[in-house]
DNA sequence: CAACCTGATTAAAGCGCATCAATCAGGGGG
DNA sequence: CCCCCTGATTGATGCGCTTTAATCAGGTTG
């Protein structure tokens, strides 16, 4: 066995200098073996194998990264992977991020911006080869630093400020209106719109479709909108509450939350406590169509967020802006939503 | 302005040298106003702060981690995200990360052994202080091949071979007897369980569990052993109709589903479907607690697997095993399980 | 036999940063 | 006036790798 090298502490494994002793090479043709095997001949290329695996060595990809300036990572910063329609879109990026020979690399910002804008900022520091971004508020800042260093973003899930990058979006404005206008499809004509946080954009734009499908209604159609402290299921249920304690008359006979997670809530209070029968009384249409939404007590009709596609589509984007090294138009890619029925709102 | 030095294709972006220039100072200087401040005299840090504010520098991780051969980053590997208890885990995992000053990244396997091992060899690669793993099956081969490297691994919900590393585990045997004894000490004594993959720790585990429980209860109990394909809902509607073509007397009265999954989709084939009352006639308990285990049709009674705590434990392991530059013996936390009472299975 | 080519291999030059010994400036004490 | 001490700064070195030009061995051709 050969001597091994004097190394300082912290700095242990085999490096290639080391394969290359072993094998009796130069450290080049190790890389070559490493990176294109075409360059090497077959005996020599063995010899270096065999040293590889008898010594255990690992390729040091901060070294690998730092000469060739670039990673063959994409970060991806998910604002809640709590939601589903979070974590469908992490998995349609996966898969195209594989496809197109990049790992993905997920981080979790639980809402807070801070910690979004420290996993931007490590991306950035990493090199990655760009960035997903699925935030839950406005995050222009934090997208302007990253790309002033030349580092690419993509957009999910919420509309950029025009031109300052690529975006995947669904038509939100749309998931508004196919809720409001299955309910009055199926003769609902006093609708109710629970919403919170309406400084979020998606959560704007559906409002709007709402607002449109009612007005097209005409004057037969009424639409109160209510607002709730936030979007999660312990402010559906204040919601519900409020909602089961009015007068029988005061009730809306058709309701579109915003999330679905109020929708379930506001369901559970009424159905399930106050004994107000969904649909019977009152029809609920989510905007989601998250996980939960198929199995809940009350399935849930809801419109549907391509999750899956939005993360594909989004890669595309990334991977198209990356190789264009020449000019680059940014693109917003607008994907359709889909209604679809359960017995919450039956058709 | 001073000129731009010039700069190969690719290699976008000032450097520290480029901050030194502009600031007139080493980059040593530069360097130290980022790593260790107290080094610098105030004015000096000041002006070296506005070039790297003016030049937009960002620190290339990679130079960084070559030359201190270690990374502020823990891989995490999660074998499922689309299950909430992964999710948990990964939430409680980043808490702790963040506590002790490293960033935490997550990957995605979607169960694929190939790329669970892929992204096992991206985190060895890249250096990272550790990794945790939550695998589905039994991952000795990645594991042993990373820690060979020097690569610490704390695995998360699956039992190590003996001696090969830290882990985090829940004491399945107890979920399993939980279950099993809460149907009996409710009075069920034909009791059913529902497995799939036996050759899954967790799962083997949870059966002795229950067969620990009907045992201990007498010749009053019976206990069948109905083998599932496998452990999601599609699986569970082939088992819920089976079932539910049974005579009446054929059918259990209790029965435990290794996953909530499986519980899920067998009460909503016996009990939506076929009209077999859940838990009138037959009383139904999940082994995991999902999300979605509170909100479906028939709230679902499920053992509770503490998902935050162990992805919180999992840190501390990994920090101490890194810490201990010394010996270090391998630990396993073992979390004990809960069980949550709902309607498909009452008190 | 010289000139040339081809394929395999090597030696050397950095990539951007952290670190550390060496240097420098500026007092204060003797 | 010289020496030493302290705090700030510098310059040089190397982390492990990829890449490129240079070298070499072994044919092939004119």
């Amino acid at each position: 066995m050969a001597t091994a090298r004097p190394r300082v502490q912290g700095h242990a494994g085999p490096s290639m200098q080391d394969v290359a002793d072993a094998a009796g090479v130069s450290v080049g043709t190790v890389s070559n073996v490493l990176n294109h095997p075409a360059k090497v001949s077959p005996a020599t290329a063995e010899r270096v194998r065999e040293a590889i695996g008898r010594l255990g060595f690992v390729r040091n990809d901060a070294a690998r990264s730092l000469v060739s300036g670039s990673t063959n990572s994409i970060g991806m910063v998910l604002a809640d992977i709590e939601n589903s329609l979070f974590i469908d879109m992490a998995h349609g990026a996966q898969d195209a991020a594989r496809a197109v020979g990049q790992n993905l690399l997920l981080a979790n910002t639980a809402c807070d911006m801070t910690l979004q804008d420290d996993y931007l900022d490590l991306f950035d520091e990493s090199r990655v080869t760009g960035v997903l971004l699925a935030p839950m508020e406005e995050s222009s800042a934090g997208i302007a630093r990253i790309r002033s260093h030349g580092r690419q973003v993509v957009l999910l899930n919420y509309a950029p400020k025009p031109g300052t990058c690529c975006s995947v979006l669904v038509n939100n404005e749309h998931v508004g209106y196919l809720a409001a206008r299955h309910l009055i499809d199926t003769g609902r004509t006093r609708l109710a719109y629970v919403v919170a946080h309406d400084d979020y954009q998606p959560v704007r734009d559906r409002r709007r479709g709402v607002r449109a499908a009612v007005e097209e209604a005409g004057p037969d159609v009424s639409l109160e909108e209510i607002d709730s402290v936030g979007l999660t299921t312990v402010h559906g249920h204040t919601v519900g509450q409020d909602l089961a304690r009015r007068a029988p008359g005061d009730l809306p006979d058709g309701l579109v939350a915003v999330t679905d997670e109020l929708a379930n809530a506001i369901i559970h209070e009424l159905h399930t406590v106050a004994g107000i029968r969904v649909p019977d009384r009152i029809a609920v249409v989510g905007c989601e169509n998250n996980r939960t939404a198929g199995t809940a007590a009350v399935p849930l009709t809801a419109v549907d967020m391509p999750g899956r596609m939005m993360g594909r589509e989004a890669i595309r984007l990334l991977m198209d802006e990356v190789a264009s090294d020449g000019r680059h138009r940014h693109a917003t890619v607008v994907l359709e939503p889909e209604l679809i029925v359960r017995a919450s709102a039956p058709s």
